[in-house]
DNA sequence: ACCATTTGACCACC
DNA sequence: GGTGGTCAAATGGT
């Protein structure tokens, strides 16, 4: 919504490529400038981020030319959450659509649905569980084949609200030492933190560009980022929500919650800039970036 | 009363 | 036909 593009914007995408380019030219510039600079211990350091970065820019931009060529793939998707289940807004009495059942009562009604194509994937393997700051609403749990642990389903809160299309799958995966795996799908679209979201779009003291990519979290102080010190005052008097019972029932936050572990205000802030970032590619068909893997802590994005 | 979770059922996809 | 993803009634908590 508000930290989106303008939907139906299709120059939008190609103005992030822009940038995208520019952006690449000016690391590649830097690691020229680096390279010429006398041999300094921490030469190579620097060296091997700039590459980072580098490939960080030659992979958002792949993603981004081959999302822009696929804009013909249009998923049916729809910010309007409902209009998901083609029989939902259909009257209980009547026999609606040949999609749906022609049995209509309410219960006949259940599972008619229009599957989600899965557009961006985020796999994050965690010991704990964690909260990633975002309002999430529990809709199923399934026993998964193969798994001891059964997946649990969540969507965001503002789903209907909003129309946020955010969800995310969490299941245990290991025993001793437990581990979860948490997988997150689609982007949130939504607005839950006023706050934050003030925060990323004028976090540049200059007032120069409105957002902030941060393509390296090791190598930044979360200390000091005005960012994630202020995210981590909204945790504290939560963190003690995110301790798992043994049988994955865990606390769910409230929509008034938001709860943020320490390994999160890395990922998230990053998450925030790119769902600004990729909601210029939903302008048609809401799928997103994907393809982009980042090796340390255990990100993966994945493709579809 | 409102909201979140649980849980069985339904359906899309492979 | 099996599996996984989603729906929605029932239930519980505040």
């Amino acid at each position: 919504m508000e930290c989106s593009w303008p939907e139906n914007s299709p120059s939008k995408p190609r103005k992030a490529i822009e940038e995208l380019v520019q952006g690449h030219q000016l690391a590649k510039q830097l690691r020229g400038l680096l390279s010429s600079w006398p041999g300094e211990d921490g030469s190579a350091p620097a060296d091997d981020l700039v590459l980072k970065i580098l490939n960080s820019f030659t992979n958002s931009l792949s993603i981004l030319n081959s999302a822009a060529e696929s804009d013909s793939d249009v998923s049916q998707i729809q910010p309007n959450a409902r209009a998901s289940s083609p029989c939902r807004d259909a009257p209980k009495s009547e026999s609606s659509g040949e999609s749906c059942r022609s049995i209509s009562t309410v219960k006949d009604r259940r599972g008619c649905y229009k599957r989600r194509r899965t557009s961006l994937t985020v796999t994050k393997d965690t010991p704990a569980l964690i909260d990633d700051g975002h309002a999430w609403r529990k809709y199923g749990q399934k026993p998964i084949l193969n798994a001891i642990y059964p997946r649990h389903y969540y969507r965001c809160t503002h789903k209907f609200d909003q129309g946020c299309q955010a969800a995310k799958q969490v299941q245990r995966i290991q025993e001793d030492p437990p581990m979860y795996r948490t997988t997150y799908i689609g982007h949130h679209t939504c607005r839950t933190f006023p706050k934050v979201s003030e925060l990323i779009l004028n976090s540049s003291p200059t007032g120069g560009s409105p957002f902030v990519l941060s393509f390296d979290n090791s190598s930044t102080n979360k200390q000091n980022h005005p960012f994630l010190s202020s995210y981590q005052l909204v945790k504290q008097e939560h963190k003690e929500d995110i301790i798992p019972s043994d049988d994955m029932t865990y606390n769910q936050s409230s929509s008034s919650d938001y709860l943020v572990s320490p390994d999160r205000t890395a990922f998230e802030p990053f998450c925030s800039n790119m769902a600004v970032l990729s909601s210029s590619m939903e302008s048609d068909n809401g799928d997103v970036i994907s393809g982009v893997d980042f090796a340390d802590d255990d990100l993966l994005f994945s493709s579809f």
